[in-house]
DNA sequence: TATGAATGAGTCTTCATTCAT
DNA sequence: GATGAATGAAGACTCATTCAT
């Protein structure tokens, strides 16, 4: 439509159209924000900041966000898909291997994503993020939770571990693998063994395995 | 002159010192602190309020602590045993009894600490926190990861996974099921029973449960 | 936009670039604070009575200024030639009528800055403010020595008086006869005539008078 | 008669008056409040500081001081004698040798004091110390004119110079000769000599010289 | 008298947000 | 729409002075 009527524009301006450069603004200023919030926090940055980062003023800054947090949730909302664990999925071969890939795939995302650490300093004062959070969080945990139930039904999951509780644990193990807080870092490898054990009676994680060599021959 | 009048008293009370008082309000600081910071969260407390909540005046609370951050500091370390899993004892009955158990007593712990959310929103923020922290879960990995290299070589744990590994999965599991941020509150019988698969080779649990019955008989 | 307005104003005011505002609000900044200063003195005159009086809010202040120092120095770097007393010229004619002329012109020149008293409350406690003072004052001591040195070549000065201690003394004079703090103001005639005779033999005096007369007819 | 009624206390305690103590800590906190007001300025010293420094309580300053201002008068009234120049004694020898020691001494009992530079400090700020002192130079001031004037009268003093103007030079000059703030430090033996030509004809300096060295004969 | 803990008014400073241009 | 100067509420912290013991 706008390029439709701009086109009939004789000797127009070199073609900038508004909203472009308005979204390019925006633009700017979350990429700003995300830099500034990873470097230095979200409360140690201040709005003035983001918009001088941006190459914009600080009023332009209260055009396109209501305030610093609502420039905050843009990002996170933007980067919630990277920022949760994908479902792993379960029977498609070796389990140890998918899993271990799994991880490096997860933590390659959280890399790119980076904001875990920023939305940890809001979670505790912003109810709202909280809340989308634990929908995401609720998300991933049944997705999980379904396709174990699948294989337990199919006898490949322990009998007497509940899918819910299995889920869990996978989520808050990749999570926290992923963000290696704890300086010594993790073996991925090691990790997605330790998963399978949690999953899986050794014989099925045998089967499986053999399975998946005599596909990949 | 008050000495020889307290020599007199029959049954007074134990000479109260003059820093009593100052103890008793270096508490009541330490305890709105924490009330408020649990309430409403780190940053949006200021000293002024934390004075008023423990009806003292703002330069009271200067007496007794350099600044909030210190006071915060106080409530952390005071309470960093509570807010660190504890080590599970592997091999002394039934494991998943023992982790049941070890896992409903750390959760009483966090609640009565509670504190653990204020450390989340400090922590990216206070180099000095996380390196507290950091050190505290090195020791408190060391420790399982000894524990489960004892039982390894007894030949009671996956012989093919790092105890290392193992280590970290326990702590992270025990610490993220005693906070329970996910809404859907975990089953600590179903979790433990989900580390016992982690750690043990399933012929070990069984072994080990029915020593316990053995031994409980 | 404005440019092409403006191109057509015949006789309009040179371009008010936007800075201009900024630099009318630095300079009510600086008024204020010079006045303030000098009323109620540098301690009891806070940034936000500044700001208030130059009617602006507390936050412009600082925006323009780092602290009340910084506006103070300002305000002294710019006076700090009219602080100091200048250079006598003391062989172009009757020295007496000399140095009347210059202090009776020094004092003018204090009398418009008016902060030196400020300047003496900082004193001990600012060693940077201190140190610029001693400088310029150092300076300022150099250049009459010279002087005196040329003179006393030329026999003019008395031969057994060192034109350091010459120098020392009449900046000081200068400087106090200006302040004029005892109450009792002094005369700068007789002030000129008694700092001749510091400085030149008597017959000297009375040549230089009469080469003065010899001029002007 | 303290003393007297003491004498009959038998087996009193190791005596210490009460009025005694009272003013041993009277004498500490003058000194104390002198030392840290020279030490580190005015502003910068607090009561409690001062306290502290006496080994007494913070209540126990406002018993003896109404307040830090009020012990800063003790200070300067106690020492005020020693902050002002001396007279000169113009004709009892040599004017060159007599201001010589004298300016010596001054300096001396300056250097014992130390409290001009924290006079500075507060004259702006302090209306009634301000007086103090303007009336103390007053007085100084009135009994070197009167010196200067007798000796006019006999004809040893310039005849066109105003006593007064006179006085006020030497005044000047020799405070500010003690205060030696410049750096380069005044050769006392010079000064003296200047104000000698400031004050007599040359043919006067050389009689009281002549006369001087006569009776020391 | 002596104590020193307690007070709270007051200062400096920052920053989210508005608004005249 | 864009600008960035201006705003002023709010927080951290200090210190002269009081007062219960």
């Amino acid at each position: 439509m706008r390029n439709g009527n701009d086109e009939n524009l004789v000797g127009s301006f070199p073609f900038v159209p508004r909203q472009e450069r308005a979204v390019k603004k925006k633009d700017a200023l979350l990429q700003s924000g995300r830099y500034l919030f990873i470097t230095k926090g979200y409360e140690n940055t201040t709005a003035k900041e983001i918009a001088a980062h941006a190459g914009v003023a600080t009023g332009t800054f209260y055009r396109y966000f209501s305030d610093k947090r609502q420039l905050f949730m843009y990002l996170v909302k933007d980067k919630l898909a990277n920022l949760l664990p994908p479902e792993p999925e379960w029977e498609a071969g070796d389990p140890e291997q998918l899993l271990f890939s799994l991880l490096e795939n997860y933590q390659q995302r959280l890399y790119e994503v980076k904001l875990d650490k920023v939305v940890v300093e809001l979670l505790p004062k912003d109810p709202d993020l909280a809340e989308t959070l634990k929908e995401a969080k609720r998300n991933m945990h049944n997705r999980i939770c379904n396709g174990l139930k699948r294989a337990q039904e199919k006898g490949h999951v322990w009998k007497d571990l509940d899918p819910s509780a299995i889920a869990w644990s996978v989520l808050v193990l990749l999570e926290n693998a992923a963000k290696d807080d704890s300086g010594q870092s993790i073996d991925f490898r090691q990790l997605a063994r330790l998963i399978g054990r949690m999953v899986f009676p050794p014989e099925i994680i045998k089967r499986l395995q053999s399975e998946q060599q005599a596909k990949s021959e």
